[in-house]
DNA sequence: GGCCAGGCTATGG
DNA sequence: CCATAGCATGGC
């Protein structure tokens, strides 16, 4: 599935290039790296020079598409790139994905506007974090507040010389430990009580984030409602981005325009109605299919790439 | 300046 | 149960 790429090149390190930089091929079919990073799934990485930069957990990483596959390299020791596998979901089989899709005009247009979509598996702090910052706002407006949280409250961690610095997404116990104010000068508006109330409930241990995978899904969701600030919407997010649960169906604006304008002919069924559907009508891999719904949505409104 | 953004809570029918 | 205002903030 893998092989080196330089790393312990005599060349390159005679080249100068870091020691510490180490480098790998994923190697992958079907998988449009663009497009799923700049999905609205994440919102701080970055595309500049034909590359896409970010940090996973507490790595900072560079990817780039080939026709081979995913082109990485990180900064720091080790030759094991499971966590980056991880992140990507690269053995997920997304032909095997998209045959569970129910076979229908719409989704066979959405398919067909970005084959190659893919659902990345995120740490579950940083996604309730980021999504409880999300309601009302653009994606861009997301990018700044998390920016600014990181780059305040998040430890840098190491990166390849040249390149410029880069923070892990504060822990939950470090934004336990500030005030209201603090986030609301972050600009998180509105949302400052409920981020602050989340990363407490986190760092004092009453909320288990990395046990909510193992639960069934009725009862993963509702700890998550129970938090002040998340309710449906973002309870799916984090569902279905972080705790692995294939089912999980987050209706935002976007989702729920799509579901009236392509299956109910623009009328405005009751919510309970809309509901209904979104949980019985996508079969078994019902959030990646929200996921295509909702690129295909954007696309076609004519949204800028960056949100 | 009005409108809207990967929503949720509180309040009123 | 359903509908709607209000909430901070910023870009168009």
């Amino acid at each position: 599935m893998r092989r080196a790429v330089g790393g312990s090149s005599p060349h390159r390190v005679a080249a100068g290039i870091a020691e510490a930089s180490r480098a790998t091929l994923l190697a992958v079919r079907d998988y449009d790296l663009a497009a799923t990073l700049d999905s609205g799934q994440v919102f701080r990485w970055q595309a500049a020079g034909g590359r896409w930069t970010g940090v996973v957990g507490r790595r900072w990483v560079a990817l780039r598409q080939t026709p081979e596959g995913i082109l990485a390299e990180t900064a720091g020791p080790g030759p094991d790139w499971s966590w980056l596998e991880e992140f990507l979901q690269t053995r997920v089989e997304l032909e095997a994905v998209l045959a569970a899709f129910p076979d229908d005009p719409p989704m066979r247009a959405a398919v067909a506007a970005c084959r190659g979509l893919r659902l990345l598996r995120q740490e579950p702090w940083e996604c309730l974090a980021s999504f409880i910052c999300s309601s009302t706002k653009r994606i861009t407006h997301i990018r700044q507040i998390l920016e600014r949280l990181c780059a305040r409250y998040g430890e840098p961690v190491r990166v390849p010389p040249g390149e410029t610095a880069a923070f892990a997404f504060p822990r939950a116990t470090r934004l336990a430990a500030l005030t209201e104010a603090d986030l609301r000068a972050c600009k998180a508006g509105f949302r400052a009580p409920f981020l602050l109330a989340a990363a407490r409930a986190v760092a004092s241990g009453e909320l288990d984030l990395g046990a909510l995978g193992q639960r069934p899904l009725p009862e993963a969701r509702q700890r998550l409602l129970a938090l002040p600030g998340v309710g449906p919407k973002i309870a799916d997010c984090v569902l279905l981005f972080a705790c692995g649960f294939p089912t999980a169906f987050p209706v935002d604006v976007w989702v729920g325009r799509a579901l009236r304008e392509l299956y109910f002919q623009h009328r405005q069924p009751q919510p309970a109605v809309l509901a209904r559907f979104a949980e019985t009508h996508f079969g078994p891999q019902a959030g990646y299919a929200q996921q295509y719904l909702f690129h295909y949505m954007r696309a076609r409104r004519g949204a800028a790439p960056e949100g």
